[in-house]
DNA sequence: ATGAAAGCGCTAACAT
DNA sequence: ATGTTAGCGCTTTCAT
């Protein structure tokens, strides 16, 4: 069994109190007790026991992130940031896999999941608006990239049809008409496909086209492999799209995988774009291109919504819907120019 | 403030203990009281106090996992897998991003990184096997992908030299004689770069050819933006490699991209093979032959190895090194044949 | 079947 | 500057 705050005191022939002062540093101490106290430390091997803190000062330090899969690149990235960014606050991220599962989302918001935190980022899929809203929350609850629960949470999210557009109105700027969509979830209701939906049919009326259910493909889950089916299906259609707009990069990317297993060439015969700029898409043949959302400043934003929570308790504001910058990043998948990718290179030149 | 045990009991008029019983099951408790009490629980709003039990049991239900970095596609697959496996354990996972820096994955070692955690399963980077093994470590500690630190701690791995040189003498077998590799780290002595590239030089010798150094391209991290600059330098050279090994995927993805750049025909003029079989691999074009290791069995058996150190810290065996299973997967990249997926099909025929 | 009480390891209010 | 002690919320031994 490891050493406790007592067994060091004994140790070195001081009282509990001295002991936990010279590991917090709170309290003034002597330097020869310190030193003495600090030997007694190395001798035993002392590690403080967290959860006897955690106990102690009705805090875990730990705060939840629940997504719908770690393995997709976008959740994967967004991830990363976020366990760097709460590293910085010396906070501990657990990690929830829901696989879009309500039960498991529900799980979470009620703090029924058996985890110890002091705060929950999640990413809600199968839950709808409604439902997250009327759940009680025993705790600080940061949506993402959720339709506002009407203002019973905080929010962090780009403006999805505001996006959605930008990227169908850069298609129809290169003169594209036959503009389908791939990744409508007619079975969910979170919001973000609707949204990225409602932002696709905007442009195109501005363009004077009326949108069609005949170019709005809908899919089961946003993996690669749904966007090579759609546009498949696309493909065998009796008139064939000129561009596409993916919901999602992997759905792009997938997209473009049947294309040139069909042998459609893009950006030529197919321009394309996608959504989320992975990783992925900047090496793909040809680069994507996507709409950016400021993933840094996701992470960073919840994290601060997360903390003002959970540190001021007492002033509650009502609940904070923030929305993060986007951009469009045009690469080869669109623009049949230089081959160079134009908003953002990651390779030298030469 | 949330409600606790004592203020249910008194709600219920029953003795803390009876709520206990109530809430684990853990004795017999007449259908009366236990509805009583379950009633002031409803009543209440009561959750149990996580970081009291933890106190109590001595153990925290949360393991560690350190990695260099999520956002990597083969991490983020292998750490859905672990945080998904550890769940059915009912274990929690935090995880920590290394960024391969050696202070970092020391302070996780060490049990100095203020996460309270029941074991750790850490894939190193910066350190070396010496160094993990003469650390002192306080936890079960699993090492994943890591040199064997001389039987100090238990270890989960692919044969590393045995599956490189199973893609080198894939490319040979292909006719291939001027093969490079992709993926040296000189700077780093974490073991597996310096496994593959001897499997890869293994493989050589065995077909009659001398490794040279001037196929052998270092890299500084393993990103897609090293392997398309290792690529540019390749096809820089006098004389230009008919097939590649990248130690990883994303190596290979950044060197196939810069294939597509010089317009390198991969796999007539170059073939190609990577190493994780992450999924973009399965939707690159040309989709890339790969070696694949059993990531669902690393995150298994890993888990494994750490429950029996730590539910069974009395009947300690000594460290484990346990060998996880590969195989070649052959795609596009390095067969001209039929643009078939041979080995895994992900899409739809049709 | 249920109650009373000790104690897990720590911090901080209260002492000196 | 340092010692003493109560108590965070829970589980569990001992007792009834």
């Amino acid at each position: 069994m490891s050493s406790s705050l007592k067994d060091v005191a004994a140790r070195a022939g001081v009282s509990a109190r001295t002991v936990s002062n010279v590991v917090n540093g709170s309290a003034r101490v002597s330097a020869q007790t310190r030193q003495r106290v600090q030997e007694a430390i190395d001798e035993l091997g002392y590690r403080p026991n967290l959860a006897a803190r955690n106990l102690r000062a009705g805090r875990t330090g730990v705060i939840g992130l629940a997504i719908p899969e770690l393995h997709s690149p976008y959740f994967g990235e967004l991830a990363g940031l976020l366990v760097d960014a709460a590293r910085r606050r010396s906070w501990t991220v657990v990690i929830d896999q829901t696989h879009g599962d309500a039960e498991a989302e529900r799980r979470l918001l009620t703090g029924d999941s058996g985890r110890a935190m002091d705060g929950l980022i999640i990413s809600p899929w199968a839950l709808e608006a409604q439902e997250v809203a009327s759940t009680a929350r025993p705790l600080p609850v940061v949506l993402l990239g959720e339709r506002s629960p009407q203002g019973l949470a905080d929010r962090v999210a780009v403006d999805n049809v505001a996006a959605a557009d930008d990227a169908t109105s850069h298609l129809l700027a290169l003169g594209r008409r036959r503009v389908a969509a791939i990744g409508l979830q007619p079975h969910l209701h979170n919001g973000t496909a609707e949204q990225r939906a409602e932002g696709y049919r905007r442009a195109l009326r501005r363009a004077g086209i009326t949108p069609s259910p005949r170019w709005e493909r809908p899919v089961a889950s946003l993996h690669r492999q749904d966007g090579a089916r759609a546009m498949a299906e696309l493909l065998d259609g009796e008139s064939r799209p000129d561009a596409v707009f993916a919901f999602t990069d992997e759905l792009a990317l997938g997209a473009l995988h049947m294309a040139h297993t069909r042998g459609v060439r893009v950006p030529e015969d197919l321009a394309l774009v996608g959504f989320d700029d992975i990783e992925d898409g900047r090496f793909s043949h040809p680069t994507l291109t996507t709409v950016s959302p400021d993933k840094g400043q996701i992470a960073e934003r919840a994290l601060q919504c997360l903390a003002d929570r959970i540190y001021s308790p007492e002033n509650q504001v009502p609940a904070l819907d923030l929305t993060v910058p986007h951009r469009l990043v045009v690469r080869d998948s669109t623009d049949p120019g230089t081959g160079a990718d134009r908003s953002a290179s990651h390779l030298p030149t030469g």
